[in-house]
This record gives C-alpha cells, structure tokens and sequence, in this order.
DNA sequence: TAAAAAGTGGGGATTTGTGGGAAAATATGG
DNA sequence: CCATATTTTCCCACAAATCCCCACTTTTTA
C-alpha cells in the first residue's frame, strides 16, 4: 500500500477529523456495506516517534502485530520493544460521514487542536499540528540536501 | 487474539475497574448467556515482570499453564519460574457492568490507586499507574534501531 | 451553469461509563 | 454452629460520550 497526499483538515466543534476522499480512495475499502455505501474504514493510531500521531490502516496494523507476535515476551527488551508499539495505540472506525474521533490524550500530545495536516506516506498517515508540522516536518532544501546526502549518499544505483 | 490499544480508566469508590467496551470487544465474549446479553469475561490476573499487572483473558492463560506444564519439573529452576509466575496469579470475572475487582496486594504492587492505564498487546493486557506508566512507557526510538531493525528489518514493505 | 460530489454542522437517539443502595456471599469471633 | 462484620456483586438510576442521520454549504465536474 502506498498512500501519497499532504492534506489539510479541520476538526469541527465535537473535534472530529473528517479523513479527505482523496486518501480514502487510496484505501482498500474494507467494508460493511458489500456495495460502495456506507463503507467503514478501520485504523489504528498511535503516539508517533516525533510530536505527531501515526495512524495506520489496520490491516496494515495487522501486518506490524504478526510481526511482533513472534517476539519472545519474556524477553525483557523485546517487551519493551513491542510496548513501544502499542503506547498511546487506539483502533478507530470512520463513521458515517467519513470522520475518525481522536482521544483528547492524543490530541494534546501532539498538540493538535482546530486543525491538522495528515502526511500520507507508504503505509501510514502521519497526523500533525500546523504548528509542529510546519517546524519538524518542514521541507527545508538545505537540510534536504544534506539529509539526502546522508541517507542515500554513496549509494549510486539508488536515483530520485 | 491480537489486542489494542491504551486506555485510561478510574477506579471508582469500591475499587472496582470498569473495562473499556472497546476493548471487550476484542475479546469472544466467553460468556454465559447464549445471547450477547449478561454475557461475562473470565481473566487471570497477575504480577507483572515490571511494576505493572497483567490481565490474561483466561483462554490465553489456559495456553500458557499448559506451556509451562511441560517444563521438567524435576529442575529446581523450572520450578522457581513456574512458581514465580502463579505468585500472585487470581483468576477474575467481570460483574454485570464488565467491571473487575483486584486485590490490594495487586493494586499495591503496581502502586495503583484511583487510576490506572490499560495497555493491550498482543495475548494479554497491561495495568500501569499512571505514573509508572509514563516513565516506563516512555521509549528512545533509537535504542530501539536495531531491534527495530532484526525483526522488521530487511523488509521493505513494513514501516515503522 | 447546472448537477454532482465533497465537506460541514448540529439535533438527538443510543451506547457507554459512573455511582451507590442493598442483597448475597464470605469471613471472623466467640 | 450461630451471630455479626466485612466483602463482593447485583441492580437500577443517572451522567456523559459517541455516533447516526439529515440538512446545508462549498467545491468540482461535465
């Protein structure tokens, strides 16, 4: 699965986010209704690494857990590992008009409050604050540049 | 039984912990009543390896005794952690309002009072204060890096 | 420029969560 | 073994959060 897309959405009085056709397009609509109608969509979310949430298709999700399942829990670090996976996680359906519901805990710890902008990458969609958003994820060239240099740097059989 | 999510809960005057409808129903209702209705759920609780308790549903704990019953008993060490892991153990079932009741000891090991966090993973589902939560919870993603990295690791498809 | 699709905003029914009285069950002490 | 104190749990009433539904506005498409 490969979403794509930077949007910009607003959460309405009940602090709901209503997630743009345009992203859900790009969903395997894994749904009720057989016909179109009234599908749902299942997620997951979860506190991201940086001040943002994650929110992952679940059967995506799905894909992650299986992994994890095959840790050894008794294993001190690999509980921690997979403890990590699961701090802040909450599974979420879409309602009827599209729209997910975000716990308050999660809203404030990614400090997102009328407005927020979904990143869609790979399989995951990051949810951020304008504010965070525009100061952590912001495209800098300079630094692009050099992230670039670093990440793929060397390697010339990969090309952008 | 692959369970989700973090939830915050109250414990209320009587101590009681009311489980989140959320995630009961995760859970095969394994219930009384032929219909979705009284139905109840039947855990074990017990100490957990850190400052937390640990709530088995009891098919999932059935799974586990019957590992642990085929550890040579003979062995002074097999012992010691067979012990170890019934230290404490109390099964539990939830009232007609899908509350638990735990004991002091339990509450008093995980240093829980008024408050606790539910965390579901996997198998089995973690109760933490609140306190202890955030500080044990809380993860260094790149201490991680190389966990992350042997067992999600080398496959591109999968993301963090 | 009309028609369709996408997005927004509540009212209000329904579900979920909380609290506490009192019955039932369990423990304690003679 | 009975009487009393304590704990547990049932049950009902109330409070709060969630979600369906429908109407309306804006944007896109033909």
């Amino acid at each position: 699965m490969q979403l794509i897309g930077e949007y910009p959405v607003a959460l309405d009085e009940k602090g709901r986010l209503r997630l743009p056709t345009a992203l859900l397009r790009q969903l395997p609509a894994h749904a009720a209704g057989s016909n179109g109608e009234g599908a749902s969509y299942e997620f997951v979310v979860n506190r991201g690494f940086e001040k943002c949430l994650t929110l992952y298709p679940k059967p995506v999700w799905d894909g992650i857990a299986a992994k994890l399942s095959r840790l050894n829990s008794f294993n001190d670090r690999n509980r921690a590992f997979i403890r990590s996976f699961h701090y802040g996680a909450y599974p979420l359906t879409t309602d009827s008009a599209d729209r997910i519901l975000l716990q308050k805990p999660l809203l404030d710890y990614a400090g997102i409050a009328k407005e927020a902008v979904l990143l869609a990458m790979g399989g995951k969609i990051e949810i951020w604050s304008p504010e965070q958003y525009t100061s952590t994820a912001a495209f800098d060239p300079n630094e692009f540049a050099d992230l670039a240099n670093t990440v793929m740097g060397g390697d010339d059989e990969i090309e952008l």
